[in-house]
RNA sequence: UAAAGCAGUCGGAUAAUCGCGCUUAAUAAAAUAAGUGAGGAAAGUCCGUGCAUCCAAGGACAGAUUGCCGGAGAAACUCCGGACGACGUGAGUCGGUGGAUAGGGCCACAGAAAUGUAGACUGCCGAUGGAUUUUAUAUCACAGGCGAUGGUGCAACGGUGAGUUAAGAGCUUCACCAGUGAUAUUGAGAAAUAUCAGCUAGGUAACCCCCAAUCGGAUGCAAGAUUAAAUUGAAGGUUAUAAAGGUGUCCGCCAACUUCAGAAAAAUCGCUAGAGAUUACAAGUAAUUGUAAUACCAGACAGAUGAUUAUCUAAAAACAGAACACGGCUUAUGAACUGCUUUAUUUU
């Protein structure tokens, strides 16, 4: 799990990033950007999301929110971000396909995506 | 030894590295340290409670729930013990178990007939009465008697077998049963046993209904409460004079506002010390209850409890993730293990 000041927390927030309509997919994840950051200072803030229509199993589903939350806090760590530091909020959406995948597989997928992040 | 029945245990462990929620140090935040952090079903939301808000003066009706007996429990479509019925060789298991003579409805197909003290039709008889004459152990099938016969059906007016008879029949004559009622005994009771009575017309009440008992209703913690800022209720819309609204209906009773903004907001409380938990003792067949001791044991709000590696094990291990709390029920669940009981076989 990550720090609060790095979490997404509000709704609105969530409705503004998926308007911002910045995203690309792979492997059963899909990774949508918000808007570009107007300062350095503001951390980048993440949302991972797994919805019920994905699997009925809450078990399941927080399995695949917890090994991408893992992935990202890694790679943070790393300091691999990249382009992607420069905008406001990420949000991670798993679909079915991803459900199956171990640690390995999704942090690829993950680091994939935010290489080819669209700026 | 094998196959069963019942009850129960367990629900991966250890280590390392990197992380997260909450509490405390401690105080506004961050960072730090210590402590602590999912289940037996947390699930389904099928019952029942606490708690909260709204409505409800009151009355009547409607409505809802329950349905063998006794006990436990806050209550329950709950639990325990028992009765009865069904199933099983047995240990045991299962059971929405009041009333069909208060009344209404329905019963496909088949069948002569499906609820009406049925018999039209198919049949049996012709003892008795009548007619005919060959005067009898005759004929007729007229009056009439009968309900056995009828390839059905879940169900055909108690069943099977005798006896009686013209033919027949629970016919009340008999044997063995089934039910019902009365009486007696036993039991706290459900009920059981015995005796007597001729009393005996299906099913469906999970169709309406009748009987008995019980019950204010609605919405669920996203309930709801509090706080500060600019004058204000943290807010949801809609109707207009004989209509509309006030949480089943009727009677009765009651009565208000004007529409824009901070605003799909923020923080705090509710929120976890309890119809709790563990252990011991006592009462009780048991459900359960009482007393004492011990410790405090998740509390988030885009929502923590995770990731990787190594070792162990048959196995990188089933079902599955708290969201106000509690009591039940139901369903899902890998491997292994424990206790008691039954049946069968073998050996001594």
């Amino acid at each position: 799990m990550l720090p609060k000041q790095f979490r997404l927390k509000k709704k609105s927030a969530f409705t503004a990033t998926y308007k911002v309509k910045n995203s690309s997919h792979k492997g059963g994840v899909t990774l949508f950007a918000g808007l570009k950051k107007k300062s350095a200072d503001i951390p980048t803030k993440v949302g991972f999301v797994v919805s019920k229509k994905t699997h009925k199993r809450a078990v399941k589903r927080n399995r695949l929110k917890r090994l991408m939350r893992e992935s990202y806090r890694q790679i943070l760590k790393e300091n691999q971000l990249g382009k992607a530091e420069l905008f406001l909020s990420l949000i991670f959406v798993g679909k079915e396909n991803a459900l199956e995948k171990n640690f390995a597989e999704i942090k690829q997928i993950i680091k994939d995506l935010l290489a080819g992040i669209k700026c």
